[in-house]
DNA sequence: TCTGGGGTCCTAGGACCC
DNA sequence: TCTGGGGTCCTAGGACCC
C-alpha cells in the first residue's frame, strides 16, 4: 500500500536555549545565549536572543554587543542529553525505526506506520511532534519526505516549531529552488566552487554531471547531483553501529601564550581525561595526536602511532612529549591546545621499559581512576608527577 | 567580528610490500 | 637501465556537522 519510502527529520529549535528556558522558567520569552566563554562562541540562542543577531558560532563577544541585556549562560550537557533521552524515547514510541545522528536531532522511519497507527503518516509525525512539545516544553520541528536529505531540508522550510510534508512527486519542485548550500554536507567553500561553476541551486545541481561534481569536489561528489534529484536511498540505522573512533579534547587558554610548559602540563591534564574515558569505556588507541593553534589562528598537528592500543597514561605521555618538539616549532603566542586520540581497538597492556612487571602501569592507572570515582577527577593529578622535572625548552 | 568543542569523513603524498 | 601496479598504513591537513 506504501512503497515509497517516509522519512521524518526530527530537529529541536535551539535545543539549548529551549531546556534553559524549561528549567529556569524567568527566563522565557527572554534573549538566552549558551556559551558565556568571551573567547569562545554561541552555542545555541534562543529565538528572542536571534531577533537582535545572534546566532550559534557567532564569537560570545559579538553577541554580548549585539544584545547587551541578554541572559549569558555557561552550558549544563548533563541537563541537556537527559532531555535528548526523553525526547528520542517518545519518538521511538512512534517507530521503533529510529536514527540519533545527535543530541538534538534524528531520523524516524515512518513507512509502515500507516497500518500501525491507523493513521496517515503526516498525522502521526505531527502527533509526536505534539508530545514532544507537550511532555518536554520544547519546540521541535520536522520535514515529512521520501529521502533522509529531502526530510532534513524540509525540516529547515519548517522551523521555527512547524512541520513541513513534501510529498515524494512535488519534493523537488520545492527543493529545486533553494541554493545548494542548503543541502547537508555542501558548505560554505563547497557552495563557492559550485557556483564558480554556475552550479547555484539544488536543481543545477541535480542537472550536472555527477563526473563534472566529483572533478570540483572529489569522489564524495560524484554521488550529489543524483542525490540533489531525490535518489539519495540511504536507510535509517537504528543501530549506531560502528562505536566511536575518536576521543578528542581541546581547550583554547585563558590568554595566548609562549609558556611551553603551561603548554605542555595543558596537554598532559587533557590526556588524563582522555586515558580515564578510555580506560572506562574498555578501549584504548593507537595513534596519539597533539594539536596546537596559534594566535593567529593558524594550527598545526602532529601524531604518532603505535604498535597496539593503549590506554596506559604513561605511555601517551610519553607520546605527547615527543610530539611537543614536533608540533611545537616557531616562538608565536598559543592560543588552544588539542589532543586526540584515536585508531580506537581493545587495549594491549605491553608494559614500558620502565615498568617490567605485567600489569602494573595498569593498575596504577585504575586506582587512580578509582580514587578519582569517588572523591573528583582532580582528587589526582598524575599530569603533574610526571612533568615534574621534565622542564622543556625551545631549541 | 574575531573566531568552541566534540566528532566524522576525505584527500594526498610517501613508505613499504609483493 | 628504466622504471609496473596494487594494497595498506602512516601522517598532515581540510571541510563539514551540531
Amino acid at each position: 500500500m506504501n512503497c515509497h519510502p517516509l522519512i521524518l527529520h526530527v530537529d529541536a529549535d535551539a535545543f539549548y536555549a529551549s531546556v534553559e528556558q524549561v528549567l529556569h522558567p524567568e527566563l522565557r520569552g527572554k534573549a538566552v545565549i549558551v556559551g558565556a566563554n568571551n573567547r569562545g562562541v554561541v552555542s545555541a540562542a534562543s529565538y528572542e536572543a536571534r531577533r537582535f543577531g545572534v546566532h550559534s558560532a557567532m564569537p560570545v563577544a559579538q553577541a554580548r554587543r549585539l544584545c547587551p541585556h541578554g541572559v549569558f549562560l555557561e552550558p549544563n550537557f548533563a541537563a541537556y542529553s537527559e532531555y535528548s533521552r526523553q525526547m528520542f524515547e517518545i519518538m521511538r514510541r512512534y517507530s521503533p525505526a529510529v536514527e540519533a545522528t545527535s543530541v538534538d536531532e534524528g531520523y524516524v522511519d515512518l513507512s509502515g506506520t500507516l497500518r500501525l497507527h491507523k493513521a496517515p503518516p503526516w498525522e502521526v509525525a505531527h502527533r509526536m511532534l505534539q508530545e514532544i512539545r507537550v511532555t518536554l516544553g520544547i519546540n521541535v520541528s520536522g520535514g515529512l519526505a521520501g529521502s533522509k536529505m529531502a526530510a532534513k531540508m524540509a525540516t529547515g522550510l519548517a522551523k521555527p516549531n512547524g512541520l513541513l510534508y513534501l510529498e515524494p512527486e512535488k519534493a523537488w519542485m520545492v527543493l529545486g529552488r533553494l541554493p545548494v548550500g542548503s543541502i547537508p554536507g555542501v558548505g560554505k567553500k563547497t557552495e563557492k566552487i559550485l557556483r564558480g561553476h554556475g552550479i547555484i541551486t539544488v536543481a543545477d545541481l541535480a542537472a550536472s554531471p555527477g563526473r563534472l561534481v566529483g572533478s570540483l569536489l572529489g569522489q564524495w561528489g560524484e554521488k550529489l547531483p543524483e542525490s540533489a534529484a531525490g535518489h539519495d536511498y540511504r536507510p535509517v540505522r537504528v543501530e549506531p553501529v560502528e562505536s566511536q573512533k575518536s576521543y578528542s579534547k581541546e581547550r583554547t587558554l585563558a590568554e595566548d601564550t609562549t609558556d611551553y610548559n603551561l603548554i605542555r602540563h595543558v596537554a598532559c591534564e587533557i590526556a588524563e581525561k582522555l586515558s580515564y574515558r578510555l580506560r572506562e569505556d574498555g578501549k584504548g588507541a593507537s595513534t596519539v595526536t597533539l594539536k596546537v593553534r596559534y594566535a593567529d589562528f593558524t594550527q598545526t598537528s602532529r601524531s604518532i602511532s603505535l604498535r597496539e592500543p593503549t590506554n596506559a597514561n604513561a605511555v601517551i605521555f610519553a607520546c605527547l612529549d615527543r610530539l611537543f618538539g614536533k608540533a611545537v616549532t616557531h616562538r608565536q603566542r598559543i592560543r588552544q591546545v588539542g589532543v586526540k586520540l584515536s585508531g580506537i581497538g581493545p587495549p594491549v597492556y605491553q608494559e614500558d621499559l620502565f615498568e617490567p612487571r605485567r600489569g602494573l602501569a595498569y593498575r596504577k592507572d585504575r586506582l587512580a581512576d578509582a580514587i578519582r570515582n569517588r572523591f573528583g577527577f582532580t582528587s589526582v593529578r598524575v599530569a603533574d608527577c610526571f612533568l615534574q622535572g621534565h622542564r622543556w625548552q625551545l631549541k
